[in-house]
Parts: structure tokens; sequence; C-alpha cells
DNA sequence: CCCATTTATCCGCGCGTGCTGATACAGTGA
DNA sequence: TCACTGTATCAGCACGCGCGGATAAATGGG
């Protein structure tokens, strides 16, 4: 009873999480950044987009704690702090990658998260 | 070689199954179904939107492969179709609960995905 | 038939946000 | 101090999307 906001609190944070890894772009940075440090400009020639673009996923993924950056010179390297958010995208990524590969005629988002075979 | 659009695909539609989730009212409708087959009205009843936005969401999830629905009357009972899904639901939500009950002074995201200890 | 109920669709609005080009800032070296 | 590289920020735009009100479709009852 009259718990209220109490939920609610819980899925509003969710859906704000669930909204930080809602962009290829970003998914690409956690995914690069999983196998260790990377700097921008690094980041920048794995990844197909603009520096300023690049800038600013960065920098909303920091400051949603996700990521923590350290200077080295005029270079910024960056790195995962959340482990969660790794092994989520870990787990949802490697999911839809088997997904993906194998089947064809699954229908839309039925194929996104396939568990076991079928 | 050139797995060009290989992963890009699955970032893709990673990206897109997060948006998904990326509503507190779809997280709402899906928990709520996560609990057996609803009906629009008792959706409503139980979550704080209007009738025409609620319908929005669910022929969202259904487009999307996330909900079935099956008519009984004039009513429409939905029910959670990709198991998958829910248990990403399940699993985020639960986590975010008891991060959200317990602490209080974690920063931003880093309580949003909290796995053990403490 | 007509009406009531339940659900879906249409329309228009406002806002957030991802993107880009231009520009500013920081650090390094000559 | 100046030039150069690496990164961040700003300004503006376009687009999607979540939303609400009005309205339409579908079903069932009298």
């Amino acid at each position: 009873m009259a718990n209220f906001s109490e939920d609610d609190l819980v899925f509003e944070s969710a859906a704000e999480l669930f909204g930080l890894l809602a962009t290829p772009v970003r998914l690409k940075i956690i995914s690069a950044v999983c196998q260790g440090e990377r700097n921008v400009s690094e980041l920048l020639a794995q990844i197909d987009t603009t520096q300023p673009n690049m800038s600013q996923h960065l920098a909303t993924l920091y400051r949603a704690g996700v990521l923590g950056r350290r200077r080295e010179g005029t270079q910024i390297y960056y790195k995962l702090q959340s482990e969660r958010v790794a092994t989520l995208c870990r787990a949802v990524c490697s999911q839809l990658a088997m997904e993906l590969g194998g089947d064809d005629a699954v229908p839309a988002t039925d194929r996104l998260l396939r568990s076991g075979h079928r």
C-alpha cells in the first residue's frame, strides 16, 4: 500500500539506465572500453563518428558514472567504472550476436534476447 | 574479416531493445504483465497514465514482440511473450530496488546495477 | 438498430536528444 | 610566445517520441 513512489523510483532509474544504453555509439564505446582503457583518438579510430559527437557521448557516460577518466598529457583515457553496466551489455550483446549469427526467420524483437536454443 | 556490419547489427539491435525499456510506463506494463495476463482496463487501474497513451505503449511492445494479445469479448488481454525481456527487467529492477531501498550516498548510475556485496 | 463499453487510431504539440560545424580550451614542444 | 595536437564545448538543427484530446473501430446488450 502506498508504496507509491517506491516502485516509481525504481522504474524511473531503470528507464534512465536503459536509456543510456539505447544508442549504438555508446554501446560501441562501452564494448571498446571493456577490453581496457582507451583514449579518445583510439576510440575515434575504432568507432565511426565525429570527434564532437564522441566527446559528447563520453561525457554522458562519464556523468552517469559508467566511465572514469584519467588525463595523460594532452590525451584523456577513459575506462570502465561500472562493472554492472559492462556485465549487462555483455550479456545482452553476446545473446544478440548468437541470434543474429544463427537464425534468420525469427520475428523482430523475439530474437533480441533468446536465451536457449529453440 | 570485414565484419563490418556484423557487430554493427548487434549494437543496433541491442540499442533498439534498450530503447524499448527506456520508458517508465513500459517497464511498469512489463512488470504488471509479468504476474499474469492483464487487460487494458486492469493495467490502467494499476498504472497512472491516459488510455490512449497506454494503448500506444502496448502497441509498441506488441509490435516489438515483447507482448502477445488475446481478445475476449470487448476486452483485450496482453501477456508476456518474450521471457528474455522479462528476465532482463527483473534482474535490473530487483537490483535497483535493493539499491534504492538501502543506500543513499551512492553517486548517480553507480547505484543502478550493484551486483553483490556492499 | 441504438447505445454503452472497451480499445485503438489520428492529430498536433512540446521537449529531449543525437548529430554536425565552428570554436574554445589544455598541454606540449620549439 | 607561438604553433600544433588532442579534447571539450557551443550553437543550431532535425527528428523522434512520449503525451493528451478527440475520434473511430469493435464487440455485446437491450
